[in-house]
DNA sequence: TTTT
DNA sequence: TTTT
């Protein structure tokens, strides 16, 4: 027990993103995402390394994903480290480690394609669309992502902070 | 929008948690914890430094740390930052900056105190309680935390693998 | 000790940043960041809620952010919280809280302003401009995110891969 | 570019760390990293599902790992995912994905062997042990990790505070 | 106010 | 192969 399996990602999908659905109502987007990091080798060259990340997301994120990203979009990711095993043609037992996604935040630019009126496609996690009700179990204003309290919103550029 | 505001902290509780119950049936348990860093200065000499954070969980998780964690409790919090304003008793605006918890992870150590038989106190998160139904709305096997996909477990120390 | 105190935001930039030398040659960049979520409340309609962050980098970052970022800038920012105690001009002890920061990723368009030719301004980390000789204390090839081994780059979209 | 690419985690290792030196003088540490979640089936079942992560270490932390980490330990790792292609036996292409250390906080417990007196061996990063010259390129104060600006320590526990 |  |  007591583990946690973290990743958060930066990048750009090298594709569009592929959907599948699963049986009856269960969809699936899968992508690949690019985070570039540049460095300077031991030569003081500036080198670029990129990292190919296979990214997968279930549930509504999926239509999310379906309707506003596509190949090079910028996205945030963030999900834990997932490795398969399967057994390829051959017989021979492969690993495949992908990263399913628990949070997605698009980045840069507004979205284009599919997106109807007065929608803010920017910010999606697991429970986004979960119904209200769902979270309402534990009281009428539970303090969880969905329903956070109210608070008044701090201006930290105010004449008495030292800021 | 499209917007991340995530804090990771790993420390130790500064004193017994403060549990608090509001209106009828919504609890809080408020906590400091301290995450402690050591560096060396400029002249070569290790020092030590201590961050204290004002942490707070709503919801069922309120209901774990008052149970499971005291003071010297190590911890792994996982939150977001939330800046409130208030007005102090001289009616003069001030701020304070708080961490609300999302995911909380027990780390190094038995639990104590009130903990029945069969628990696993170890690991919570804001929907650790929530009725399975929540999240089955979209679909018989949602790929959320609470029911990821089926999946083999890799073994990643195998013949094959240079590892 | 064994702490870990991180904080990672995407957001923009209210403001231009403000940029302080102190002494000879520390200069610090200061600016607000807005991370802004949305959510649904009890009734179901979709919230808009934006915190502010102080935020601070010091050293060659901050050559960084001064030519490159500016009201609306969209960033990443990794960082620790730290609260700092002042006496306020009625010498009452206040406190604020800030983000020093550590890692800085430009996101979402090409950067403008100020920057030369050939420039790849995307990246920034606290030893981004660090003399290479720094790292090369332990070995010809230092594994440090400066001076990655090096290794052939997976495509993951290959034959034999079920991804 | 500006690409982002981390990852967090806290488990407990499977067996001995690895230790390997690689011509004169690096050194890698290496371990595989259980990360054990706890979740509730579709039946309300407590399911338990564990990950197997292949973490190594290059430079002074790998000396650190190799004195106080052993089978059954807990540690909080940061690193970046990175998956190598290589060969097999029978000459098809196959691939690994390690997480590439960069933070490493040991928790929960003393360490044992080979510790020497008067160590602190609980948080370690990649430029722990980085000579202090190194960072100083930029100022008589950096405000790096391994040398932050003073600050007086805020007690949020104080009288106007309604925490 | 924690911890090592 | 860990841990509770």
């Amino acid at each position: 027990m007591a583990g946690v399996n973290k990743v958060i990602l930066v990048g750009h999908l090298g594709k569009d993103p592929e959907i599948r659905v699963i049986g009856n109502d269960r969809k699936v987007a899968k992508f690949t995402l690019a985070t570039t990091e540049t460095y300077k080798d031991n030569s003081g060259q500036r080198v670029e390394s990129t990292e190919w990340h296979n990214v997968e997301f279930w549930g509504p994120i999926a239509d999310v994903i379906e309707r506003f990203l596509k190949k090079g979009s910028q996205v945030f990711v963030e999900g834990r480290i997932r490795t398969r095993s399967y057994d390829d043609k051959d017989g021979i037992k492969r690993y495949v480690t992908e990263i399913v996604g628990q949070n997605m935040t698009m980045l840069g630019g507004k979205p284009s394609g599919g997106g109807g009126a007065n929608e803010s496609p920017a910010e999606y996690n697991e429970s986004t669309f979960t119904p209200t009700k769902a979270n309402n179990s534990y009281g009428a204003k539970p303090a969880s992502r969905d329903t956070p309290p109210p608070f008044a919103q701090a201006d930290p550029g105010e004449d008495d902070l030292p800021f």
